[in-house]
DNA sequence: TTTAGTGCAAACACTTTGCAAAGTA
DNA sequence: TACTTTGCAAAGTGTTTGCACTAAA
């Protein structure tokens, strides 16, 4: 339990390398981010660091449990650390911004779907879709 | 009230297709379906219609109501007649169907969203990942 | 030294756009 | 006829892949 990731990665073959301690440190300070912003938050830092990379890097955190990733309408998906994935996603259609809440406002829709449909909900992956309150209030 | 959606199209300057009423009623046989595969089915009957117009036809026919689509999940979304929309996506990450459940099952989630955040959910929009009853099984 | 990871460029999947020709009203 | 819509091809996004080179172990 005193196994740090880095640890984790070699213990399974994989290297550790610069390019992903920035991806996951990028993807800490951003809280979240596309593929896109992620990498353009790493060349900050290290200026030849290929969005490709950044692709295959948040694939392997999210394979290792680090980062989640989640589906937040049209564009590209929405990384976030694993961690911190303990909200649902609120996402405007008017004003397009995002807010997190905590998974409990969908435990009752969790138990349900459970008990009615034998579906088991990944909560963490839950976006809605809607108005936000300064929207509404427009 | 007695309106057709061809006259509500001549009524706002549009012109009734062919094109427009092969997409309305391909997106009517599938129920569900992907630009492209409503594009295939529309193709079978008149094999010289373009996917741009099946695009340019299913955000015409969003914006009059008619269908309405949803993300699920990495790939393109998925249309539905807006008439059908009083239901729920479940999305199963192992299998990759798609459950319909009715709309009820998120009321408690829409009415504690909007009681604790201000939040106005957009019930038909909403999908959930999860396993469904099948693959838990397996 | 060995093998995994990276940068680069090319390929891919999905979607949008410009424009001349065709079709609706 | 007047003006919208279509088909086609080209350009745009976002993402993946092949490969030679670099670097971690």
């Amino acid at each position: 339990m005193a196994e740090t990731w880095q640890e984790e990665l070699r213990a399974k073959g994989y290297r550790v390398t610069p390019q992903r301690q920035l991806v996951l440190e990028a993807v800490t300070r951003l809280e979240h981010g596309t593929p896109e912003e992620i990498c353009t938050e790493v060349q900050r830092t290290a200026g030849g660091v290929n969005i490709s990379t950044v692709y295959r890097t948040l694939e392997l955190l999210e394979e290792l449990g680090l980062v989640k990733h989640a589906h937040l309408g049209h564009g590209p998906p929405n990384y976030h650390l694993a961690a911190e994935a303990e909200h649902i996603h609120l996402v405007c259609r008017d004003c397009g911004r995002v807010n997190d809440v905590p998974l409990d406002a969908a435990a009752s829709l969790a138990a349900g779907l459970d008990r009615d449909y034998g579906f088991e909900t990944d909560v963490q992956h839950l976006t809605v879709y809607g108005r936000c309150k300064d929207c509404r209030a427009a």
